[in-house]
DNA sequence: ATATCCTGGACATTACCTATCCAGAATTTC
DNA sequence: GAAATTCTGGATAGGTAATGTCCAGGATAT
């Protein structure tokens, strides 16, 4: 019942994103994100890797290569990201104990139909509904009125640390 | 982000103490609660014992003694059962990895200003809502009208298997 | 040609879930 | 009171998934 921290790191490193492209048009390298946080650089370029196999993020190989936003941030959901992370799986995977009980019937998929599995499906449908209403803009937006110098900030600390 | 095992298990247990208690008054051993699914009982009781600490179970030790519920299923949320197991971690923990970014204020505790934990906070609320709402007596009744003669096929078997 | 940077796989480390075992205490039965 | 049953809590082992590192290969810009 814990999500990768990933899910943590990506989602701030798309709202970085987003700000940095506002200003140069460019993208930044796996090792100048993670260097913003201090994060191990090669264990975040394999989550920015699942964000671009999952159309959220393009890459580009070389000098002055690096990530991008694929589409808006308008356009990408906070569950597009954890799903890309995370997977699909539920938090409540059912191991269908019940074909171990007395008078099991074998050909039954007890998931579709037990009011156990139905109900844990509901609250993980609702968590999904919750991240799948927000958008990575909704977030962004929020941050502006909190501390409105973020993305000055983050702007600027990336062009002083250009190489 | 996966449940632990053993909140299936003591659900479908609860369940049945539900239907063993309305026959014989009496409460079942760990030993032949695990017996009814396969399930390995040292590992099942230590989930019971977590649901007795919880309040949501009794215990009684010596010959004839077991488990039984602590109060009615219409008393007993799914949710109860959940966080007993499952404690009150939430599925995002945030790392507050904003307190090793450049410009941080180390005595901020991001956790309650960020968009990002907030978003992801308010989804984590949505799951134990919904978890909240429901009870163990809103499953048992829906197991009733899909399979009505579970509970004279429980009791039955812990009929004959008794000592 | 060279330096940069992503990609994918292999691998090591760590954390946590799963599972077992046992000594001790409580309780019933005889 | 003695014996059998059963829960309790801690110690401990094993397995699986998350975390983190490393490297060879390919792509791209200068
Ligand atoms: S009854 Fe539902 S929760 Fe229980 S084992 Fe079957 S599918 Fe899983
Ligand atoms: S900004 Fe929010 S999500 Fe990011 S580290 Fe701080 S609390 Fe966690």
């Amino acid at each position: 019942m814990k999500l990768n921290a990933g899910v943590e790191w990506v989602l701030h490193t798309c709202l970085n994103l987003g700000w940095i492209e506002e200003d140069t048009r460019e993208g930044a390298s796996t090792a100048r994100l993670a260097a913003f946080y201090h994060l191990p650089p090669a264990y975040l370029g394999k989550q920015l890797q699942a964000l671009v196999r999952a159309g959220i993020l393009t890459s580009t190989s070389g000098p002055r290569g690096g990530f991008r936003l694929a589409r808006r941030l308008e356009d990408i959901s906070v569950l597009d990201v954890v799903t890309a992370i995370e997977g699909r799986t539920n938090a409540f995977e059912c191991t269908q104990i019940l074909h171990d009980g007395p008078g099991a019937n074998p050909a039954t998929d007890y998931r579709t139909v037990c009011a156990v599995s139905q109900t844990m499906s509901r609250a993980d449908l609702a968590w999904r509904r919750e991240l799948a209403s927000e958008t990575l803009a909704d977030i962004r937006d929020r941050v502006l009125t909190f501390s409105p110098g973020a993305p000055r900030q983050t702007r600027a600390w990336f062009e002083n640390t250009r190489a």
